[in-house]
DNA sequence: TAAAATGGGACCAATTCAGTCCTGTATTGG
DNA sequence: CCAATACAGGACTGAATTGGTCCCATTTTA
């Protein structure tokens, strides 16, 4: 599996709409599920966590929706995946101590924080706005240099 | 969350201690269980998947055991993961079509396609030999360059 | 031939995930 | 002023996935 949970994909959709939209006033979860066609209880879960994490402003009251926090170019899909996920953490190891039993010898952590960052990183170079616009946003490059030995 | 499954960590543990410990026989199941504190219905569980995606090679028998099919320099967290977890799909739409009824004009494929590719090459990149011996497999480079536009 | 090992399932429990529902608060147009 | 519209914040449920166990068959060899 390894997937990215379906609720971060439609944030993804969902705050792509509101780049896409925003005008002057915000943008309505009601307009949003329909446009989307995502059911609107789960639009409003999600507008909910994007807003508790900063990437969203509420307005409320009768002309009330949502804006972006932030310009789309500063909204990326590390930002997005975070808010309704959480920290981005492939193993259990990576967020608490949790001094690990299985293995004590175990060196595989220092591995671990690379991958991580990099995944972290790829995530980060997508923003919303290359998403509203057709726009590729990066090419990857790897060097297979070596670093020093621990 | 966004984690590698519990039983790709407890995968990546068992081959490099069989890398460790392999001479000429093979390291068996009950030793393995021993040796890494993982239960034995687990560490058999496990030892099966990765001999069937061509990563172990077992000897029946008595005095029987697991080997690695290949070089544990050929050994890398890509193939490991994805003979425990299947394949690397970050997003539904990767995998297969589904014809994502979300949203039509979706223009985020493209993006995950390079998201993937990237992830997979971080693990690829670190192999059984790096988790063995102590050394740190890579340095990651990232250049933020802009690809043209779809 | 019995012991030790893998082979191949079925199976269960627990957790996580996706989605819904309900009630409250803020705002504003009429 | 009040009703309609929107967000706020939970609790809750059903389904899916995951982690883990168990059982029995087959292979090999001391």
């Amino acid at each position: 599996m390894l997937r990215i949970s379906k609720l971060s994909d439609y944030a993804i959709v969902l705050l792509s709409e509101i780049a896409r939209e925003q005008g002057g006033q915000g943008v309505t979860a009601r307009h949003l599920a329909a446009s989307t066609h995502i059911a609107l209880p789960t639009v409003v879960k999600l507008l909910k966590l994007l807003k508790d994490h900063g990437v969203l402003l509420s307005i409320q009251g009768r002309n009330g929706g949502y804006r972006l926090a932030h310009r789309p170019s500063d909204t990326n899909l590390a930002v997005i995946i975070e808010a309704v996920e959480g920290p981005i953490a492939l193993t259990e190891c990576m967020n608490e101590e949790l001094d690990c039993q299985i293995h004590h010898n175990c060196n595989t952590k220092a591995h671990w924080v690379h991958i991580n960052a990099a995944f972290r990183q790829a995530l980060s170079v997508v923003n919303l706005n290359d998403l509203t616009r057709g726009t590729m946003p990066v090419r990857v490059s790897w060097n297979g240099d070596r670093a020093p030995a621990l």
